[in-house]
DNA sequence: ACTTACGGTAAGTTATGACTTACGTTAATA
DNA sequence: TATTAACGTAAGTCATAACTTACCGTAAGT
């Protein structure tokens, strides 16, 4: 159920931007801000939502924290959508059966 | 661009509720609205967020408006998730060596 | 040991958005 | 045509969450 989160995690804009950022080059939370037109304290707030969603996650170095992406909350999201293109497939065709016979 | 209201629409617990029962089983309004904790009026301005973000889409009925599911925001959401299982998969092999190699 | 860089957290403010009730419109029915 | 059912929208309220500044702990360099 990460995917509940998930979303959430990914509706913000500037989250979704430090997500996006994350995952094309890995990054301290520093070279994330400066990146970004917010705050450094919000970047790692935004982190800190996005590590607990599973779509990022942090390896020590030193004083600094390299955020790197995390599959799994990808994979989540994933699932769930897939779940859309397989069990919906039997309700939806029997609905549009219904409409086309309606008399 | 759709991909930007998707998170949005479905981050709300209760209107990603309403668009899982549309998918489920096409329906009216007063219909879904029976099966929420919230007003009728409240799915219906979900609804809205939904059909923006092309999730759902409203076929009238006579007086009542049966909702589908819809596709295209399904297929935007799922080509924004893939590109994070290609384009990004340089960077960060890039990135793993790089840590691995590190002195 | 002192300083400096890095980053997480607390506290407070503000904007957003999820909800309510009230109302207007449209289509079917009597 | 009067009524009723169904739905969308406007207006207003309230909770949440995205931001700010201030502060604290930690690790490295001098």
């Amino acid at each position: 159920m990460t995917y509940v989160n998930t979303f959430t995690a990914l509706a913000d804009p500037t989250r979704r931007a430090v997500f996006e950022a994350v995952a094309r080059q890995p990054q301290s939370v520093a070279e994330l801000a400066r990146d970004q037109p917010v705050s450094r304290p919000a970047v790692s707030q935004h982190l800190k939502v996005l590590v607990e969603a599973g779509l990022v996650k942090a390896t020590p170095q030193g004083t600094r924290r390299i955020y790197t992406l995390d599959r799994t909350g990808l994979t989540s999201l994933r699932n769930y959508l897939d779940q859309f293109w397989t069990d919906t497939l039997g309700a939806y065709a029997a609905e549009v059966h219904r409409q086309s016979t309606k008399h």
